[in-house]
DNA sequence: TATGCATCCTGTACTTGCTACAGGATCAAG
DNA sequence: CTTGATCCTGTAGCAAGTACAGGATGCATA
């Protein structure tokens, strides 16, 4: 019950990172292992010592998160501000081809909506032998127009007949 | 190039399985091995023989991806259809619950798109010194309210604060 | 019948983005 | 000095597949 102490000096452990940015602890060493949390200086029995520019980077990378970034995406970003080696035009550019997609899924997330309404919709007509969902479900097919992957955030791109 | 091809009196392959329906030939594997196509019988060299039933199950499992269900609430219905031990208003219940979580993803993906849209939009403006995502995604912040998770699609659930 | 090639078999490893645990060390307070 | 909380490491697990290696079959043709 004793989040948000401060004990050393300004000295963050991974513990505290974790409370203060709002993600697992053990987030916190995936993040290091796969190269978006630089590894912090440590204590002499090892433990880990974060700074406030620590917390900022976390932050940056929960935010990418909640907007749907992979870790790939946030990585990129990461690294244009590690090098400093941007322009804003590039980094706009790369927003709007992740809200794109955004919008692709929203797309194929209305039309699967649709379909399940209207499966459902059909039950509530009791003029029916068996149920409707099922014989939907069921029903033979051959294939159709396909559309091609979404991918970014492993909803499966519904190609969406049916 | 000989897809669409059967050999044996109505014996399908795993391959020819895979082409009929659409799906990768290993996921067939693999849904044998969760347990949502039932071992099928083999030819003396220990090949997989599949049936007309076979692909209509698939078909089934492959549709309800399509729409977003998740293995295990396939498998839920699955079971119900096994065992016909079903009434048309669970399985709309289901269906309907199953509906009302895509909604939920996609209102969760609007606000995304806003922020995405917006934050670009801002670099638009000439008139600032920075890049304007950077900013946002960089600014401090201490949490608000946390929705909670949806889950069934690992898209993460965002809490919509930023 | 022999051969060649396509397809199949198995087991295992990889992916993304984490989360959870075991078994032990360290830290800070009382 | 002891206690309890937190930390350390490595590893294994989740969904939902995909991809390979190394070998066995199946089937058509010469």
């Amino acid at each position: 019950m004793a989040a948000f102490t401060r004990s050393r000096s300004s000295g963050l452990t991974r513990g505290e990172l974790a409370a203060r940015s709002g993600s697992n602890i053990e987030t916190i060493r995936y993040y290091e292992r796969v190269g978006l949390m630089p590894p912090p200086p440590r204590t002499p029995g090892g433990h880990r010592v974060y700074g406030s520019g620590d917390l900022k980077r976390l932050y940056f990378i929960c935010r990418g998160r909640r907007l749907g970034f992979s870790l790939n995406e946030i990585r990129e970003l990461l690294a244009l501000v590690d090098q400093q080696d941007f322009t804003c035009d590039a980094i706009r550019d790369l927003t709007l081809s992740h809200a794109r997609e955004v919008q692709a899924k929203i797309l194929d997330l209305q039309k699967i909506e649709h379909v399940l309404r209207d499966m459902a919709a059909q039950c509530d007509r009791g003029d029916l032998p068996d149920c409707p969902v099922l014989d939907t479900l069921f029903a033979d097919s051959d294939a159709g127009e396909i559309s091609q992957g979404i991918a970014h955030d492993n909803v499966r791109a519904p190609d969406l007949n049916l």
